[in-house]
DNA sequence: GTTCTGTGTTATGATACCCTAAACCTGCCG
DNA sequence: CGGCAGGTTTAGGGTATCATAACACAGAAC
C-alpha cells in the first residue's frame, strides 16, 4: 500500500525516481545510473533495481550499460508531478503565507499524498496559474509548459530596464537572500554596472536600493526586458 | 525514509497504528491483537510484530496474549495525529470546498507527510478551530480537547428546538446522505415524531422540510438544545 | 587490437511491512 | 482440575527499498 487514492499507484520512491530522470534526461540522451543515484541520495545498485523494476511498469527504458530514459507513460507520470509539486509550491505561497525559501521541502512531501482532486481544487483556486513562485512553469493537465525566453541578470544591457521573472536556484539559503535583498519576483530593476570575469552585477532597484549580486546568483535570475521601471 | 520531515520519524503504518490503538483504547485497558487486526485491514501477526517494534521505540506497551496500550509518548503522537487529521479535514471543507463525505480518505493520507509548519500555518488561518466539520474536538497543541455534552437525536424531547452538532458516522454515504437531507452542521430542528422499538425519528427543520430519520442515523447525529429555532 | 580505468552490474544482505500456516496460551466449562 | 475454543504468537515467506563488496563491461589510450 502507498499513500496515493488516485490512480498511477506509484510508490514515493518510484515518483522521485521518475521526477529525477526527467530532471537529468535533456532531449533524447539517456541518463547514468550514477547521475541518478547522486541526484536521489541513493546508491548506484539500487538505481539499477529500481530501474529494472520499472522497465516492467512500462514507465522507463532501460540498457545495460547505457542508461535509463523515460518512457511515454513514464513521462507523463514525471509531467503529472511536475504538475503537483509546482502547483502545492504556488498553493504554500498564496495561501499559507510559506517564504519562497521554505516550500521546496513541503512540497517534495505533499506531492506525494495528495489526490488530483486536491490538486485540481487548488489550482482552480489559484486560477490555473501557469508559472509557479520561483517562476518555473506549470504542466497543465496534458503535460505542455507555457515556456518563456528570459535573460540571465549577468547578460542584461547595461541600463535597460527589466523585471525579475524567474529564479534558478535551489538552494533555499541563496533563495532566501535574493528575497531578502529585495529581489523578488516582479521587481524592476536595471543593471548599472557589470564586472568582467564572471565579476559580480550592480543593479538599481526602483529608486528603492542598489545591490551588487556575486556572478553565480545573478546568472541564476531571469529577468525579462521592460519599457520603463515602474 | 518516510514522508515527514517533522520530528517523530514514524513510518505512515506506525502513526496508523498509533492512532488505532488510541481509537480502540477506551480508559485503561489494553487492545487486543485482533481488534488492532481488523481496525488496520492487516493480520493479527502483523500487529503483533508491529506491538514488538513500537515497545522498542518507546511508543506502546505491550504484554503477550494480554494486548497493546499507548504510552504517553505514544498518546502523545496519537493526539497530534488526531489534531492533524481534523485541522486538515476543517482546512479541505473550509479553503477548499470538500463536501463532508469527501475529506477524511484525503485528510487520512495528509496527516502523514504534512508537516508542523503546515498544520499550524491552516490552524491559523482558520482562526485556531475547536472542531472539526464532523464536530469532533480538534486537540491543541498540547492534545487537550474541548468535550462538549451532546445529545444524539433519538434522545432529544419532542418539540424542543436543538441545533446539529456533531456527525459521528464514518460512512460517507450516510454523511452525504444527512446533507442532502438538510441535516447540516448547525441546522436547528425539533422532533416532532418518534417510533418506538428503535424506530424512525421526525425532525422539523425549520419551515422548510420535514424528514425522517432511521434510527441508525439518527442516533449518529448530536445535537444540543437551544432556546428558540431560528 | 590489447589494456586500463572508471562506470555499471551482480551477489548478498538488511529492514520494514505484510501474509499464511502451525503451534501456543488463556480463560471458561464442566 | 482437565480440556476445548478462540484469540495470539511463532515459523517461514514474500516484496519493495535500500546498502556494501566483488565482478564485468565499455571506451579511451596506446
Amino acid at each position: 500500500m502507498n499513500g496515493r487514492r488516485d490512480a498511477s499507484g506509484s510508490s514515493q520512491s518510484v515518483e522521485d525516481f521518475l521526477k529525477a530522470v526527467y530532471n537529468l534526461q535533456g532531449e533524447r540522451d539517456r541518463v547514468s545510473t550514477n547521475a541518478l543515484a547522486d541526484a536521489l541520495n541513493i546508491s548506484a545498485p539500487a538505481v539499477t533495481d529500481m530501474a529494472q523494476r520499472l522497465v516492467d511498469e512500462g514507465t522507463v527504458d532501460y540498457l545495460k550499460y547505457r542508461g535509463v530514459r523515460l518512457t511515454d507513460k513514464g513521462e507523463r507520470v514525471a509531467l503529472q508531478m511536475l504538475r503537483r509539486h509546482r502547483l502545492i509550491e504556488t498553493y504554500l505561497v498564496q495561501d499559507l503565507g510559506y517564504q519562497l525559501h521554505e516550500i521546496h521541502d513541503e512540497a517534495e512531501a505533499l506531492e506525494h499524498s495528495v489526490s488530483d482532486r486536491f490538486v485540481e481544487a487548488i489550482a482552480r483556486k489559484l486560477g490555473e496559474p501557469s508559472y509557479d513562485p520561483h517562476g518555473d512553469p506549470i504542466p497543465n493537465l496534458d503535460g505542455i509548459m507555457q515556456e518563456r525566453s528570459l535573460q540571465p541578470l549577468t547578460a542584461l544591457k547595461l541600463h535597460s530596464p527589466a523585471r525579475i521573472r524567474r529564479f534558478i536556484m535551489d538552494d533555499p539559503a541563496m533563495l532566501q537572500n535574493t528575497q531578502e535583498r529585495g529581489l523578488v519576483m516582479g521587481a524592476t530593476l536595471e543593471v548599472v554596472e557589470r564586472d568582467p570575469f564572471d565579476g559580480p552585477v550592480t543593479v538599481c532597484l526602483g529608486a528603492k536600493s542598489t545591490q551588487t549580486i556575486g556572478y553565480k546568483m545573478a546568472s541564476s535570475i531571469l529577468v525579462e526586458y521592460i519599457d520603463r521601471m515602474c
